[in-house]
DNA sequence: TCTATATTGGACTATAATGGTCCTGATTAA
DNA sequence: TTAATCAGGACCATTATAGTCCAATATAGA
């Protein structure tokens, strides 16, 4: 399906909701409390967000979990390749030699080209877009098949 | 890593395959020789393919398979959803009530908004753009946040 | 200093998805 | 008829994934 993995799309939940208080400082119990995902779930999104500086923790009573940074300056981009490893539709546009046909393959380049249409997408849009309900506005113009997404 | 399935990426190439003597029929035996792909994956990506109409195929003695539409009428987008199913990053852009969390959930909209531009994006690259070898140009202009892709 | 609270790091398991193989039957050309 | 070839599944082994749990560490507050 193309899909981000579950732990993705629950970073992304997690991201939003901290994105929604960015001076609170919330527990992982809560946050799982919050956005009904399994706690222990929730605390193992947390430390790799955290390990990664995308959140700051505060260890310790009365410790927990806040942005490292304004959500206007997070790209979705980031949130998943943090989550998931780098953003690519094959293997080859990663690792150089994991895949068994690539020295007969001639399409590599054209989907290193996709590849990189794709993360431009994700790139512009930000952690503020998210929780901004329909704040992305998609534009599509079929005539000469460009594609356009921007911030409102 | 937010990838295709290594099924879809085999699909690509044997379909670019066949893109580049549209008129010829061949075996799966000997496309799976061609892409260096083992043969019984072939022959069950072609079964894929000519089920779902996007290559033709002929029983019997000599048979085979070719293309059922001209390359440039075949956009990269339909290959893979009919190898990866519909293409969407959550799954709760497909099917309702599959997450646990959605009733809670409020980046659904959000969500849905990038998934039709990265669908946008696999729409304007065809089959054709795939065997011209860097015939798919990417701008991508940083300053209004814009993405466009477009045939040559 | 002591205790309760929380994060950190890593090990661990069960389940599901994936890639890949193989077999039997149907169809057609020679 | 025979050989070639597709059609349709059943099947298995490997890997990835989601999710759990535990021991260690750090901090606030009493």
């Amino acid at each position: 399906m193309l899909r981000l993995s579950k732990m993705t799309d629950y970073g992304t939940v997690v991201m939003t909701t901290l994105a929604r208080h960015p001076e609170r400082l919330r527990n992982a119990a809560d946050l799982a409390a919050e956005t009904h995902i399994a706690a222990p779930t929730v605390s193992k999104l947390l430390k790799a967000l955290a390990h990664s500086g995308l959140v700051d923790s505060v260890r310790g009573a009365h410790g927990g979990y806040r942005l490292a940074r304004t959500a206007i300056s997070i790209p979705m981009s980031e949130i998943i390749s943090i989550l998931e490893g780098p953003i690519a539709m094959t293997e080859c546009a990663v690792h150089d030699g994991k895949c068994g046909i690539e020295s007969d393959c001639d399409v590599r380049g054209n989907w290193q080209l996709i590849n990189q249409a794709i993360l431009g997408a994700l790139e512009n849009v930000t952690l503020a877009d998210m929780i901004r309900p329909l704040s992305v506005h998609t534009l599509h113009d079929a005539r000469d098949g460009s594609l356009a997404v921007m911030r409102s």
